[in-house]
DNA sequence: CTGAAAGCGCTAACAC
DNA sequence: GTGTTAGCGCTTTCAG
């Protein structure tokens, strides 16, 4: 009907089929250049469609068919290696017709923003956050197609995307202990994150961890502390780590944030000789000059394309899963040498 | 018809109306709890909305009415500022029935996210890239309300949220010249961003600087270096200008992440103490220990609340503009100290 | 090659 | 208080 308070109208399809004097299906097959269309009727149509301004409704189309947007759930926007993997996928979508839509699970629990993407008819999901359970992703995948990043159980319904974490893990207990560590401490984010089944990144991170040391002999020494998610809990609990005498000689961070939260007390307590540090993801930042942080690449950006990949061959039909698994590369940097005293 | 490619046809009003053995109306009045429905039916209803595991059609909707999906466009997913921003957004849509999509502009010119924005019926618009003709956002503000983050000019027809970029400019040169630098470069991008009207933050931050160098004497010595608006080519720029000899004393950057760009450059070459460097935004990063930057905060998350709380306020039949000025401060940091040699 | 008509899932009038 | 009905804007058979 009329306008709300005072919005205008949307210029609509018969809108554009009478301006041409053509009916509203030929509108359509115009628009989207379906076969079967006169070159005289295309010109008309494409000059009422310039007149008019007028755009299709996304709404209307997802009713019908496709909306044309893929729908990316990200668990935290400050993130920087999801950052990296959104600017992954938005290459990979270049010059596709179809729009990214970021759906931002931040703080709320549960997984209102996958389910806000579904019930917005995107085309395809691609899912972050690990803390969703195998079951209920099935389920999703069932009406929509799905990949899910970072999560190592395989399904039979959605593709997905990891980094091999124990691989990646295993390369910084070999720098470490080949730069003779041997007081190794994995920093990492509270036990929700590492319970999750086995799946989970973290999980097999800290496993790496536990088998690099006692591969190193050193497995009675592995000592595995938690903190909070955010870089200000890393930092706190670094902060206790560096007040211990004897002080831990190289930390283990699960990610970058960690990590560089960590480096924060680390810069603190005027502690940089003294004591190693390693990441993981080569999160940007790391490479600073001023952090100058060790790092496993994960690839984040390839993390990024590869799911996009995925997605528009399901869209185009494919249905058997894929399982694809990067190899994580170390990026040796200033923040990690050998221990001060042997 | 049957399904694509395997995809499960999702549950419609109509099989929870027949489950429930009522109405497609009253069910549709249940889920938006509507007046005029009886106890007895809204529990008939809702036990077949969980029999069903029903969830609405947001495209359906939005066709109807409302799509209770806010559409934040951003420029550049991995810019910190812009992410405190997303968080401020977040956090005012709290509980609403609100969802927040973010449509990443990366890289393509034109107004295609904040148009993806529109064709997807979102019941409003945040936007945030300055390169926006006012024009074209009358336009669009005509069918859907826009609020615009960053921009000075004023408009009837959408609502405005911007830091005092004068004011916070100024603040900087206060500090410097304050601490006995004369030889203060602006470091800004190259001019596409600082020449969009007059209403560009850059283009008063800038403008700023100049008055601030002319009142304190020392106009002659006003010196604006430009550079792309990556970490990177800060990073490049900067080194030329710690190669000059004399080397400026101080260095203002346009935003942060050419202050931590330039940063990189400081401490490749050791100059930390010899150049003083002031950003702008106060990113989380500046409070780093490691970089500490000194910076303008301009309340990010605030922006990101007051842009949402206006345009809840718009959806809700507000048709006045309103526009919202915050005054920023300045994060004094060890980035800027008095200049070494007078 | 073109157009008429049915219908996607939902909401809003309006009857009952 | 409850159900019927007419669209929202578009795509898609299916006749012509």
């Amino acid at each position: 009907m009329s306008q709300v308070s005072g919005r205008r109208r949307a210029v609509t399809i018969l809108d554009v089929a009478r301006a041409a004097g053509v009916s509203r299906a030929a509108v359509s097959k115009v628009i989207r250049d379906a076969s079967g269309v006169s070159p005289a009727m295309r010109a008309r149509v494409n000059a009422a469609v310039q007149e008019l301004d007028y755009r299709p409704s996304v709404a209307a189309r997802a009713l019908r068919g496709a909306s044309y947007t893929i729908g990316l759930e990200v668990p935290q926007v400050g993130n920087r290696f999801l950052t990296q993997i959104v600017e992954g996928a938005l290459e990979a979508l270049g010059d596709t017709r179809y729009q990214l839509m970021i759906a931002p699970a931040d703080g709320r629990e549960g997984y209102g923003a996958i389910e806000a993407l579904a019930d917005r008819q995107v085309d395809g999901i691609v899912v972050v956050s690990p803390r969703v359970e195998a079951r209920w992703l099935e389920r999703l995948a069932a009406s929509v197609p799905v990949v899910m990043l970072g999560r190592h159980d395989r399904s039979e319904r959605y593709d997905t995307v990891v980094g091999d974490d124990t691989a990646g893990a295993g390369q910084v207990l070999e720098h470490l202990v080949g730069l003779g560590h041997r007081h190794i401490v994995h920093l990492t984010e509270d036990s929700a994150v590492t319970a999750i089944g086995t799946g989970s990144p973290h999980t097999l991170r800290l496993r790496a961890y536990e088998d690099g040391m006692a591969a190193a002999g050193l497995g009675a020494l592995a000592r595995v502390v938690r903190t909070g998610q955010t870089e200000k809990s890393a930092q706190a609990t670094m902060r206790e780590l560096l007040a211990e005498r004897p002080r831990p000689t190289a930390v283990f961070a699960g990610h970058d944030q960690l990590a560089i939260g960590a480096l924060a007390a680390v810069v603190e307590a005027d502690a940089g000789r003294e004591v190693s540090l390693v990441g993981y993801d080569n999160t940007d930042l790391a490479a600073h000059p001023a952090l100058s942080l060790t790092s496993v690449d994960q690839g984040g950006p390839e993390m990024g394309r590869r799911a996009i990949g995925m997605l528009l061959e399901r869209i185009g039909g494919r249905t058997e899963p894929r399982h694809h698994v990067i190899r994580p590369s170390l990026a040796v940097r200033r923040s990690s040498g050998p221990p001060a005293h042997d």
